[in-house]
DNA sequence: GCTTAAGCGGACCGACCGGTCCGCTTATGC
DNA sequence: GCATAAGCGGACCGGTCGGTCCGCTTAAGC
């Protein structure tokens, strides 16, 4: 595996770029062969190189979610803790709009090992920036980063079929007004 | 129409009420065949009194519209206009995290004049109870119905994956919390 | 440039599912 | 009870899609 002929690498960055888009653009239940006519290749290679459907998604996942606890990691190093928690709230709406159809079945994904670890230690870094707002005061009490994380979602989510464009941000706010001590 | 045989009128009713079922016991994606078993018929039944898949779904989905389009008229003569708003909260919720199958993917029977009827009736009685609230001064400005629908089925949306029980109140009470003025 | 194996891709398979059809059943009116 | 048409239901069809397979291509090492 570490060792890979360049064309077959080459073909592997392809598709999961593919995918993303692919799930972005057409929603959760785009097809392989949707993702491997974006990537320019036959559908058997998706095959070859994830073995079913859903260890490609989990793949796009992992990716994303190893994306958001880099930036969390950063925040934690930030000063003012209310500030820092809002920013990272923002930051994942603005992935979970983006990318609404990876997170939407994300459950079903946690049997992969590198999902649920990218989650877990995505739990854990947020958790660290929640309990730092509420030693503050200034956020409800026996809130965690999955209601948060279950909020914010559903806040896009909800925004999705809206007709103002701004909807999201709206939503997003009544969530984060709602969750004040 | 009007004249059916009494077994077909008996079928019909059974359909409906395993459609309901089977939707919030399954999801939205239940199969023809599987809501016809639990009726008791064949699937051929099904498709004699509903042209299509969407058709069935469409109906069931009206008929729920409506039962909560009854409440929302009883609230509007409540003497106080916030707890008959958050009454109509409470069972709006109720409704849809029973239902939750259904009005997942509700928008794309609004296509259904039924649905379409009902869906508009409601939105105009719930945005009587949201005004009501506003003239006193106790809701948000610049919300209404559809906003409301929105967080509100976000919000049991995003508690059916938590791991407590009490997760959908506590949802739905962020959402009115931050709904405040 | 030759060898070789890694890689490719599209034909193919089987499961699933919405919808149709038609021969059989049965409620209904007389 | 009989005639009749409304109703039934399961066999069947066609399209879709995830996943397999194998003959051809081509990168890589010498």
């Amino acid at each position: 595996m570490a060792v890979r002929r360049a064309d077959a690498q080459r073909n592997l960055d392809r598709i999961l770029a593919a995918a993303a888009d692919a799930y972005a653009d057409v929603g959760p239940d785009v097809t392989i062969d949707e993702i491997a006519r974006r990537a320019g290749v036959g559908h058997g290679t998706v095959f070859r190189h994830f073995p079913t459907k859903d260890a490609l998604r989990a793949a796009v996942i992992s990716a994303r979610l190893d994306e958001l606890l880099a930036y969390a990691r950063e925040l934690l190093e930030r000063p003012d803790p209310r500030a820092a928690f809002e920013e990272f709230v923002w930051t994942a709406a603005e992935a979970v709009r983006r990318d609404r159809a990876l997170f939407e079945g994300i459950e079903e994904c946690v049997t992969f090992e590198e999902v649920a670890e990218a989650k877990k230690e995505l739990h854990e870094v947020v958790d660290k920036l929640i309990r730092r707002v509420q030693r503050s005061g200034m956020l409800r009490r026996g809130v965690d980063s999955r209601d948060v994380g279950a909020l914010v979602g559903a806040a896009i989510q909800a925004s999705m079929h809206a007709e103002r464009d701004d909807a999201w941000r709206r939503y997003v706010q009544v969530v984060l007004d709602g969750l004040r001590a």
